[in-house]
DNA sequence: TTTGTTATTGCAACAAGGTTGCGTTATATT
DNA sequence: AATATAACGCAACCTTGTTGCAATAACAAA
């Protein structure tokens, strides 16, 4: 169904969003926020945003789920179509606006994929 | 420290691998073998097997943890450098052997990836 | 501005995959 | 056969995330 209301935790959600093309996970959210909502709050607020196709989602290799914002994503077409790249050194993820070439596969039908990138980030490369 | 001992555990799980080049995940084989052996044991003799560049492991969009063969592992240089394939239809997961072209990152250095494709498996693509 | 509807919140309890600590068992070396 | 210790099994725990439900608060209509 989506968001219908604009409350106090859909707006501070959205601004965490708003500043960066980074992602984040619900955990660090909830690490964050946790103290003026509930944890279950901040889920299923990422949620119907996700449905909103405000956000999308994507499984670190952490095994965390992590959010950012879409950039061209309607409601209808909502995938998660952009490679990520995760930072080993200070843990940044960041979403790719890159292409991606797929292996063709004969005889397999390819509908998803998600690729993660990782190594270091602009910022930690140089130290 | 890897696998030193010759252990039924070790045994029987490294059979179910034998058999074909398919993905297993954790929660299957404790599914399978839990009557058989205790879960902490399975979790412990994959590690080891994994350590030892037997198996490597990595996350399915699921969140669970799989496993499959290594072809051309050593100790030394164990990773986890192809992509693999999970069937939406029949939730079979298997390695790819076709290399990936990488997108270029200027400012970044690419140390790892993980590429996982969905779809519909060659079984699966057919019906 | 007040009222009424109902989306949203917060709480507590739960679920599932995986981990930890530790006493017991069994492999393999002597 | 004796011994050292790797590996096992159990129970209890941890973490991320989910569920059910009563209380609260957006927001539209009166």
């Amino acid at each position: 169904m989506g968001i219908v209301r604009k409350t106090k935790a859909v707006e501070v959600l959205l601004n965490e969003f708003k500043m960066n093309s980074v992602a984040i996970s619900a955990k660090l959210l909830i690490d964050k926020l946790g103290g003026r909502f509930n944890k279950t709050t901040i889920y299923g607020v990422l949620d119907k945003l996700e449905e909103d196709a405000v956000l999308h989602s994507f499984l670190g290799k952490d095994g965390l789920k992590w959010y950012a914002k879409c950039n061209n994503c309607s409601t209808a077409e909502h995938k998660d179509v952009h490679p990520h790249f995760q930072c080993l050194s200070c843990g940044k993820v960041d979403c790719l606006t890159v292409s991606v070439d797929l292996p063709k596969l004969p005889n397999r039908k390819i509908e998803f994929f998600q690729l993660l990138i990782q190594g270091k980030c602009e910022d930690c490369v140089v130290l």
